[in-house]
DNA sequence: TTGGAAAACTAACAATTGTTAGTTAAATTT
DNA sequence: AAATTTAACTAACAATTGTTAGTTTTCCAA
């Protein structure tokens, strides 16, 4: 029973890595087999179907968004701060697990019914709470008086991104890059 | 001969829009077919292949930002005014054409071989001027001292995007979106 | 050592894919 | 009006897809 959960972990994580490097439609229960070491029909003594796999990395990638953003509306911060836990926790759930965050961002669209109902669900909320905090921040003086969609996508999709660029950077550790991106994100690249 | 040219156009234009409602892998040919109003056989009429269609939607695309950044670096500006210039290309690429953009920053990975090659090749030479940029930027002292590729990425990312939400703004056009870029881009959204 | 479960295998399926061949209708040119 | 090209059609293909059925191997507990 825990050898049952264990291997489809194994297959899930080494699905959204596949994904990551190939495609989601390039990613085959043969291809997905073959990197597994196993034939595709044994896939199916651990997982109900390719669907189930996709969903799996994405629905937890997306909860764990979710939570985040929770725990920030929770805490009674500025707007700023809350911000900054914003990019802290974003920082914090993709380097965990870059290959999850980037199916998340490429393979959502592949959801079918009600795994795509969920996570559009949860992404629009995920996207109204930043809002709001923004609004806040201006309403207080704390941001600039500028059209907040236009910042919070600035913002989030930078953040959303993140797992293509980051695991390239030699010279980059992850406490230094939540210091930058903070500083970026909030005051720009201008001296 | 002029007939046929219209009409593969055509059907580049309405694949495109696919792609981008879609996913590339839920466009298949007799999907593409049924939404021009003929049978998928007739596409070949005018096509050679699916994959002539994705790398028709997406070259052209890559041509557009490659030739605007050369336009850019000819000119003889400051780097914040190249920088300036480059988010008002990018908008403008952007907004001419929102699903080939879509498409290029999706379904990029679907291209086969020479195609994928020369689509790397141009976009890593877009990726390297605009970081000589920024990196002359902070030389002269117009661009803080943060890493590089950070504040790179940060730029381009958000710009890469702007197909996704501008569309479902409703209070802001072109040149609005330029101002407030560029705001944002360079000096943030704190007050 | 043996029995049973867990997890691998082979073989095959039905559906879907991009694509081709051959044919007919529509449009344009002569 | 006839001839020729353009662009649609039907039918079918070979390959690939996700998946199932049935079988064999592996492994651990009793």
């Amino acid at each position: 029973m825990q050898g049952f959960t264990d291997r489809k972990l194994e297959i899930v994580k080494t699905a959204s890595l596949l994904f990551n490097k190939l495609g989601y439609k390039n990613v085959t229960m043969r291809v997905l087999a073959e990197e597994m070491g196993i034939k595709a029909a044994s896939l199916y003594n651990h997982i109900a179907s390719k669907q189930e796999i996709l969903s799996t990395v994405i629905i937890s990638m997306a909860e764990q968004f979710t939570d985040s953003m929770a725990s920030v509306m929770d805490n009674d911060l500025t707007p700023v701060e809350k911000i900054k836990s914003i990019i802290i926790h974003h920082i914090e759930i993709t380097l965990n697990d870059p290959h999850g965050t980037a199916s998340l961002q490429n393979d959502w669209m592949y959801l079918e019914s009600d795994n795509l109902v969920h996570f559009k669900k949860m992404r629009k909320q995920y996207e109204n709470n930043f809002k709001l905090i923004i609004e806040n921040g201006i309403e207080v003086g704390a941001i600039k008086n500028v059209n907040s969609e236009t910042m919070l996508f600035s913002i989030l999709t930078t953040l959303r991104s993140l797992y293509i660029w980051f695991p390239r950077q030699e010279h980059m550790d992850k406490e230094k890059l939540k210091v930058n991106m903070i500083r970026i994100l909030l005051d720009g690249i201008r001296t």
